[in-house]
DNA sequence: CGCAAGTATAACTATGTGGTTATTTGGTTA
DNA sequence: TAACCAAATAACCACATAGTTATACTTGCG
């Protein structure tokens, strides 16, 4: 079964929300749970700005959890999907890189 | 334990294949198997030198294989875990989707 | 109230890339 | 060899977006 050029939209969507390295290093950061804003950006080593535009974008994809706690925003992995998602991109990585390299030639 | 900036990338780098609806659309036309490079510009509203150049990315990535016979080249999925991949996000999406709508206000 | 801290947004730039058209490469057959 | 097909590449454009700086919003507290 085929989806809908609208269901291989959203599934894009989805994906695309791994797709970019500081990304990923913020979903890094909350494996072991909520994580502030500000605990984040002092982990990584970009800007406030471009952390909380990523952390609106991991929201809005519904990857992320969000609630507020005094003037703090604590953001969570929302679907366990997620480390499942990793574990599996992760491993084929290492199975690429155990196998031998062909030579060319 | 964390990833270095180098594997954060690669990881990325392969999320990043799974991105787009038209990479999305070429590997569910190989799901039964291989596929000529005619044959899935066929079954796809895009040119034949769009499918090319998304079939050599998805093969640089380590997602497909490859095969010449005669004048045609034939693809594959390479690695069982792009299957486990889409199905994992598009049981997320059925589950969002499930979900009853909060309303806003 | 006024100030400070934490977060979000706006505006902008630079870069990457999806898609196109046109051309080229490579293998097959007459 | 020439003609023909499949596939790949080149050159280009248009658009999306990661990251930045500057500014606004929001909450807690003196």
């Amino acid at each position: 079964m085929k989806l809908a050029p609208n269901d291989l939209e959203r599934v894009a969507t989805l994906f695309r929300a791994f797709s970019e390295p500081t990304r990923l290093a913020i979903i890094q950061e909350m494996k072991d749970g909520e994580k502030s804003v500000s605990e984040i950006v002092e982990a990584l080593t970009t800007t406030q700005a471009n952390v909380s535009k990523q952390l609106r974008l991991l929201y809005e994809t519904g990857i992320l959890t969000r609630r507020k706690e005094g003037t703090s925003v604590l953001y969570a992995i929302g679907d366990p999907m997620v480390f499942e998602l990793c574990r599996l991109v992760c491993d084929k990585l290492n199975r690429d890189l155990a196998k031998p390299k062909r030579l060319k030639f």
